[in-house]
DNA sequence: CAAAAATTTTAATCGAGATTAAAATAATCC
DNA sequence: GGATTATTTTAATCTCGATTAAAATTTTTG
């Protein structure tokens, strides 16, 4: 039997963290939560938290590296599953979707990359770049197969990271919410690139 | 000949460091841009700011307010010109992203909303659900006249204005790319509701 | 042009929350 | 169980940027 990733008490620990100051940032802002509001969620105190990262800067950057791991793994496993571009477009939003109103929730919206430290900064715009690439990618293999319907990747996939990216400000845990959103959103997002004529 | 409204110097400085203050938040986080980053743009002194408004907060709250009164121009002029359902998202969509990537903007992203204060919060809040509400009763209305398919006008709402919101994290006034975002995004998003059956 | 009002600057203060160091507690290992 | 390591707390300090008051300057008004 392989050895399960056992996490150590550490790492689960750094996670609930990191789901804490997910679900503080995106509820009361960045400026509005103080390293306290983070703690007090985990039971700990605000110097605990120093344990795990350096400062606050080092905790939103972890935040977003999780966001950013969490959307790669969601596209990867759409790119796969998928069989035409249309579907791995598709799957890609019904996964990515699924992160953001399901349990491996709440996904930091990324407001404040520009008061990150200009490696950090450099890293997640890195990523970020990458996944809006590898999305155009997808849709641009889609018009190729003959899946999706002629249009701008550029601007197909602006506006549909766009949509996504901004759940969070609308979704707050509520479970009935989160099975309309898994229901529909792909739909929704997809229903303009859908090529009829097959 | 009407007296047209015009605006009194303190109005029209008022109107530059509004947009001034939105362009620093969007393009360096709220926590990252200070009084003194806002004034610097408008070659003013920090202190020079309170005589405008009465502290930071009351700032956001302005840029806020403004996005929501110029938001709603959009709905209202949509509402107005378009004819049947689909025509009124459409023009809508059309019109408020053109406040976005036009000379009107920048546009401050609703990002700090729960570090306003109780009354000032709850303002914004309510303005933003009648904007969504009116969103969603036109798609209704849409559904209804035979003009959009039958959707989910809560979800479709989130999703459309989920795309528009996001225009200022990518769009930094880049002349040729407002061009391309006029041009694309009214189609992009309405693509997958008209009712092509007539 | 002089007086009044509007706007901006200078020069401080002030406070909230981030950060740190040392001490205390809890978990693990032999 | 005792020693060692990991984790957390206590109790400060420290810092940055918001805020303020008074003075200076600019604009408007009669």
């Amino acid at each position: 039997m392989v050895k399960v990733a056992e996490e150590t008490r550490f790492e689960l620990q750094r996670d609930r963290m990191l789901k804490a100051a997910a679900s503080c940032f995106n509820a009361k802002g960045f400026s509005g939560t103080s390293l306290k509001d983070v703690a007090d969620h985990l039971g700990l105190t605000d110097a605990a938290l120093y344990y795990y990262v350096r400062n606050k800067e080092e905790l939103v950057y972890q935040c977003y590296l999780r966001a950013a791991v969490l959307g790669k793994e969601a596209m990867d496993r759409g790119r796969c599953d998928g069989q035409c571009g249309f579907e791995k477009v598709f799957l890609y939003i019904r996964y990515h979707v699924e992160i953001f109103v399901g349990d491996r929730g709440p996904v930091a919206i990324m407001s404040e990359i520009p008061s990150l430290n200009p490696a950090h900064r450099n890293e997640i715009l890195k990523v970020s770049r990458q996944h809006s690439a590898g999305f155009e990618e997808i849709l641009s293999a889609g018009i190729e197969d003959g899946s999706i319907i002629h249009c701008d990747v550029r601007m197909t996939g602006n506006a549909i990271m766009g949509a996504i990216n901004w759940i969070p400000k609308w979704f707050h845990g509520d479970k009935l919410l989160a099975k309309k959103v898994r229901a529909e959103f792909p739909e929704i997002l997809t229903g303009g690139l859908r090529k009829s004529g097959r």
